[in-house]
DNA sequence: GCCAACGTTGGC
DNA sequence: GCCAACGTTGGC
């Protein structure tokens, strides 16, 4: 378990499921995370109410794309029993469920786009799991981390409309 | 589309 | 339980 530890970065490639995809939706149970680490982040240390920055990744620019929160506990990810799914896992059974899957909702739209490379500008931002294991889905962010992400999205825009 | 990084699988 | 081979993620 991790403790005081209540702000995380989710990461969906927005070709498949974008942040507006959720804002349209409201909510999503955010299924077909297939690697141990991300899901025991979501079992075991996911609370409802904590935040999350939605993350565009294989994307051009790949970035912070909005707020989201968790809106529900980790339960089995029901993709993982269908056949049908490109998440199906045999392994995975209702009566011994592999995987997991926390529901997050729709929380506030960010004034900017927080792009990866803006990230990787800031001294402050440098331990950030994101710069360091790019494999990890589903990851816990700092506190500060996670304030000084929504700063910088208040000052592009701040920036931008200056130039304008 | 390439490929580095790295998680997973399975043979031994 | 090691580790080579393989598959996937994700930046560029």
């Amino acid at each position: 378990m991790i403790s005081g530890k209540r702000y995380w970065l989710m990461k969906s490639e927005p070709d498949l499921f974008s942040f507006q995809d959720l804002k349209r939706r409201k909510h999503t149970r955010w299924d077909g995370v297939r690697n141990y680490m991300a899901r025991n982040y979501m079992m075991h240390d996911m609370k409802v109410g904590d935040l999350v920055l939605f993350y565009h990744s294989n994307s051009n620019p790949s970035g912070v794309a909005g707020i989201a929160r968790v809106s529900a506990l980790a339960a089995p990810d029901e993709s993982a029993f269908d056949s049908t799914s490109p998440y199906f896992d045999e392994r995975s059974t209702p009566q011994n469920p592999r995987w997991f899957c926390v529901e997050v909702k729709y929380e506030d739209d960010l004034p900017s786009f927080v792009s990866l490379n803006e990230i990787k500008k800031q001294p402050q931002l440098k331990n950030m799991i994101l710069l360091h294991n790019s494999r990890l889905s589903v990851q816990p962010v700092t506190a500060t981390e996670f304030k000084l992400i929504r700063e910088l999205a208040r000052q592009n825009r701040v920036t931008s409309g200056a130039l304008r």
